[in-house]
Order: structure tokens, then C-alpha cells, then sequence
DNA sequence: AGAGCCGATCAATCATAGTC
DNA sequence: GGACTATGATTGATCGGCTC
């Protein structure tokens, strides 16, 4: 019954996690998106291309992502917060911004 | 590319934090193979195909002769592993699937910007 | 009128990286 | 220093849509 773990020699041997901020991104799509998590194949790319990974990757994460969100929403449930506020600050300053063309090195 | 609602309503960020949403309470069928007792375990149903190395290398061996399969070959090798025909109908699929992306992966020879975490 | 295909996804599991 | 967790990848199998 035991006798086929041959499941070595794969290629998910030498895994790499991602950078602080490509998770970033993701969690921020994520969890802006949270009532339809499916990112279109354009927008895949967009993802992909801003955290430097494949898009292969980012259909990963986002498929793990979804199935452990779901399987324990709990445990999700402060990093949900986290993200909703920090989009929401986000909003915040783009709104503050509009009003000015304002430089980012100011003389 | 396909999900379900995208009609009128629209994407509207935020929202309740703790809301659940359709995706949430997807549920797939359980697989519907129906596996006769091999070496000890009658395990009918509901349950996913572990494929022995054997089936494995006699499967790539296949696909690798042709992509796609006519139905005599898929009741000869059906019949040498011991799988149903579904299996290796599902294998080859998910086979050729595995060999797009391969090849869409390498085909995009571009420069891999690392970063440190 | 149904079969196999494709594309995306699910769900379980693997193997490793990170944490303590 | 090895549990224990978090996480990226793999994969058999499903879902819905399309072609023939």
C-alpha cells in the first residue's frame, strides 16, 4: 500500500517564497476583491509582471490562497482587516492627491 | 475565464470584512471513479487515484509516442495499468495541459529579476 | 445527444522555508 | 536542533463551455 512514494524528484523541491511586497500586492488584490477573487488572464499578467513571477505563480498563490481562506476564514480574519484598511488609506491619498499636483521632491 | 456572476452587479471593494461570498462555499463532487480492490483497499469511491511510478512511466512513454489517444489505445493501456479508461482519458488531458504551460514557461526566455525576501 | 477537448479551478498532498 | 507552521508547487479529478 506504502509502496509508491515516488513522488520525489520533483520539481517543487527548492521553493523560494516570495518578497515582503509581491505578497503585498497579492493580499491587496485579494482582498479588494474579496466578494470575486478570479483574477482575469490580463490582469494575471499585470500581477505577475509587478511581482516579478510568472503567471503561472500568481494562478497559484491565488489558488491556494482561496482554498486556505476559505477552509479556516477565521484564521484570515486579521490580515483581512489589515488589507481593507490599507486600501482604504490608499483611496485616501489618491483622493487627497487629485485635488493637487503636488511633486514628490519638493525644492 | 468563466465564473459565474459578472452581470450587473459590480466589484465593490470593501464591503463587510467578514462576509462570506459564493467562492466560499464552493464544494466540488467527489470523484466519481469507481476502483475495484487492488491490494487490500476497497476504497469504491470518493477518493483520488494515487498513480504508481509503473503507471507513470508507461503513461509518459505514451504520450510521448503521441499526444492524444484513439480509443483502442486508451482501452490497451486502460487495460495494462489497470485504470479506468476515464483515468487515462483524464491523464492525457491534464498530460498536454502540463506540456502547454511547460512550453509557454520556456518560450518566455526573459530575464527573471530576483529580489531577496 | 453525446463524446472528448480545453481552460480554469478545486482539493488533497507534497516538500520545503520559516519560526520558536 | 528538531517539532510545528506557513507556503509554493504538483496533480488527479471536477465544472462549464465549446466543437464536432
Amino acid at each position: 500500500v506504502m509502496i509508491l512514494r515516488s513522488r520525489f524528484l520533483d520539481a517543487r523541491r527548492k521553493r523560494r517564497n516570495f518578497n515582503k511586497q509581491a505578497t503585498e500586492v497579492l493580499n491587496e488584490y485579494f482582498y479588494s476583491h474579496l466578494s470575486n477573487p478570479y483574477p482575469s488572464e490580463e490582469a494575471k499578467e499585470e500581477l505577475a509582471k509587478k511581482c516579478g513571477i510568472t503567471v503561472s505563480q500568481v494562478s497559484n498563490w491565488f489558488g491556494n490562497k482561496r482554498i486556505r481562506y476559505k477552509k479556516n476564514i477565521g484564521k484570515f480574519q486579521e490580515e483581512a482587516n489589515l488589507y481593507a484598511v490599507k486600501t482604504a488609506v490608499d483611496a485616501a491619498n489618491v483622493s487627497a492627491q487629485a485635488s493637487q499636483a503636488n511633486s514628490p521632491a519638493t525644492p | 475565464v468563466s465564473q459565474d456572476r459578472e452581470r450587473g452587479d459590480d466589484e465593490v471593494q470593501q464591503a463587510g470584512q467578514g462576509q462570506t461570498f459564493d467562492w466560499m462555499k464552493v464544494k466540488r463532487n467527489p470523484p466519481k471513479t469507481v476502483k475495484v480492490a487492488d491490494y487490500g483497499l476497497a476504497h469504491n469511491n470518493a477518493m483520488r487515484t494515487n498513480f504508481s511510478t509503473r503507471q507513470l512511466t508507461e503513461l509518459e512513454k505514451e504520450f510521448h509516442f503521441s499526444k492524444y489517444l484513439t480509443r483502442a489505445r486508451r482501452v490497451e493501456i486502460a487495460a495494462t495499468l489497470e485504470l479506468n479508461e476515464t483515468q487515462v482519458k483524464i491523464w492525457f488531458q491534464n498530460r498536454r495541459m502540463k506540456q502547454k504551460k511547460r512550453e509557454r514557461e520556456g518560450a518566455t526566455a526573459s530575464a527573471r529579476p530576483f529580489s531577496s525576501s
